[in-house]
DNA sequence: GAAGATTGAGGCTTCAATCTTC
DNA sequence: GAAGATTGAAGCCTCAATCTTC
């Protein structure tokens, strides 16, 4: 699919359609479909994995998440009305409020670390053997360059 | 981040680590951010990329993008009322609308891939030297598996 | 009836502005 | 004033229903 327009040098271009054809097989366009037959949405999910062993705060979610202030807020907010996290106010800090996951939120949390533990295993399972260390490896490199590029 | 209920048996919790932090890492989330400092919306810039040398339908373009046949028609609209494209009927069959991109649209579409390789190379220059083969294979193998993974 | 495309409703995210607490 | 959190407006995407054309 190449234009003719690209400069070839580097490899640049195999890089990209690579990526790009990764981003697409994954369908990373698609935050609502429920990763792994669970009855919530990805986000959600990210949060609760997070939220598993820590009682973070808001701000401090975001973070991991990468995700806007704005965007957390109302993540939190329908999990707290699903009753599957609790809103406290920090005793040293009365600005921020601390999440921490009720004992539904934890069993559903268990659930879908199951559930996408699975999914990865067949995924892992699709991936030749002898390239399996190899593929992770990469997933760390990229992610790291990526992170470098930004700053 | 270990929830210590996951099998560790395989090294899945590695993969599905070194995962997410690459879709974090590279803002998977966020569709709406322009790709490369063009004026454009990701989803937007993709299309350009897939119509700069063929006049696909919409059906096959959503298709390659991998989005629901509503998202291209809104999409297109969008790109139409830019003057970045035209939407013809095919002459064969009525049903289908051709798209092609007007020389505005090309140009803008050589200009978001110059932006795109640019971009891609300041990522591929992060990347150590002997790894960079390895990488794009790995991304390779993993669009691939997952691909298979959802038949 | 089948297939390409469109429209309406709803969800997730960002950006910007605002409120609260330090 | 700075930082955590919230609210309002707008964009992109999906699903479901509908229109058009084969």
């Amino acid at each position: 699919v190449s234009l003719g327009i690209v400069s070839e040098s580097t490899g640049v271009a195999e890089f990209q359609q690579a990526f790009v054809a990764l981003v697409r097989a994954f369908g990373l366009h698609q935050p609502e479909s429920t990763p792994c037959g669970q009855p919530v949405a990805t986000s959600e999910a990210h949060a609760l994995l997070e939220l598993a062993g820590v009682a973070l705060t808001q701000n401090e979610l975001a973070r991991r998440l990468r995700l806007q202030k704005s965007t957390v807020s109302r993540l939190v907010s329908q999990l707290e009305g699903k009753r599957w996290l609790e809103r406290e106010r920090d005793a040293r800090d009365g600005r921020a409020r601390r999440l921490r996951l009720t004992d539904a939120g934890l069993d559903l949390t268990r659930a879908i670390d199951a559930a996408r533990t699975a999914k990865f295993e067949r995924l892992v399972a699709a991936i030749p053997t002898e390239e399996r260390a190899a593929v992770v490896d990469a997933l760390r490199v990229l992610a790291h360059a990526s992170q470098a590029d930004q700053e």
